[in-house]
DNA sequence: TGTACATCAGTGAACGCGCGTTCACTGATGTAC
DNA sequence: TGTACATCAGTGAACGCGCGTTCACTGATGTAC
């Protein structure tokens, strides 16, 4: 039963191949090509390539669920600079960790509905805990619950563009200035 | 000789779909439905779909530059809330105006190559702005070129992000809150 | 103003390419006795 | 340990759909005399 390691190989194909094109001109024969699979082979696993990426959008989900809790514990805050450069670095790493899927639905989100939704909820979670930590340190940017959330999106795009932007479209750069330069931005704009 | 206001009816067409559905998922046999004419006529004035976005881009970038000129002014500058407030709002206004082809041009530089440097170079502009700015200003984000070319960045992710998000995504919020919200965070973040 | 001819925008049925998807087959692995 | 049979992952040539693209034709507009 060799199953679930060629699944897992399709998988990985997938991730490698989305370090060097896009979701779009990714094409079912590249996938089996880079995974040293026939063609058929696909089709034993998946429905179609959005099968697969909805797959890997699901070990995400899951990969963040567990992570979230385990790095960031529960009691945590954000009333310092040190907490705001702490909660910018675990997104960096996971965005560093799990690039390929990350890109790959973000993609995919802006060409079909299909994956509209699963970025939606990726990002509806980050700017839900912005705006629980920005209406919980009172920052002037909160004043009412509406204004917080609209704050908190404000960040969430910020921390997801610039990520984007760094890391898989030019990458390269010094992941720690990158760090700083949010933290900075951040801890002002909302600490004042 | 029609010929220039049948290429208009084609591009207007596409701006009208994009507000709609995905570049990716408009055909040119719903551009030329769009726009009354036969399947045929497309080609009497574009290459392909691709080539009717680049005129368009074209288009929006040839406004862009007087545009900016007119509206902003040589001798502004970004010292104060009202400052900030004032690009802020400028930018909203024309990503408001010109939101299909921004949001096309945005969609297609996901996808393919061809886009990525049309879109790389909008963004590159608004980068440069900010930049030059922050410098001028002597900002805490820009102690030397290189950390305010990243706030510039980090700026333009969250302006871009943002407005495409609540302007194209979920349309229907209220723009002043929407601009209130980004020149507080981009104010405190800069000035401190 | 009228006629004959030229030009060119506009048409849409037909064509054909690219790629996703299928399916009859192969051979490896597992199971029964 | 060996043989016969069943199951199932893996294969890739062949098929066919969807859509972009073409092109011979139509009819409107412009031009010459």
């Amino acid at each position: 039963m060799k199953s679930k390691r060629t699944e897992a190989e399709l998988k990985d194909a997938v991730r490698r191949l989305l370090t060097r094109k896009s979701y779009a001109e990714i094409k079912i024969t590249d996938i089996t090509a880079e995974a040293g699979k026939a063609v058929g082979s696909f089709y034993r696993y998946f429905e179609d390539k959005d099968a697969l990426l909805t797959s890997l959008a699901g070990d995400f989900q899951a990969a963040l669920r567990s992570h979230v809790v385990e790095q960031l514990g529960h009691g945590h805050t954000m009333s310092t600079v040190d907490d705001i450069r702490h909660h910018v670095r675990a997104y960096w790493a996971t965005y560093r960790e799990h690039l390929p899927e990350i890109v790959g639905i973000f993609q995919a989100s802006m060409a079909s509905g299909t994956f509209r939704h699963i970025h939606d909820e990726l990002r509806r979670r980050q700017v839900e805990h912005w705006t629980r930590h920005i209406l919980e340190i009172g920052a002037p940017a909160g004043k009412n619950e509406e204004s917080a959330r609209m704050a908190g999106l404000a960040i969430s795009c910020m921390l997801e563009s610039f990520a984007y932007h760094r890391l898989a479209e030019s990458p390269g750069g010094d992941d720690e200035e990158a760090i700083e330069t949010l933290t900075g931005l951040i801890a002002r704009g909302l600490l004042g």
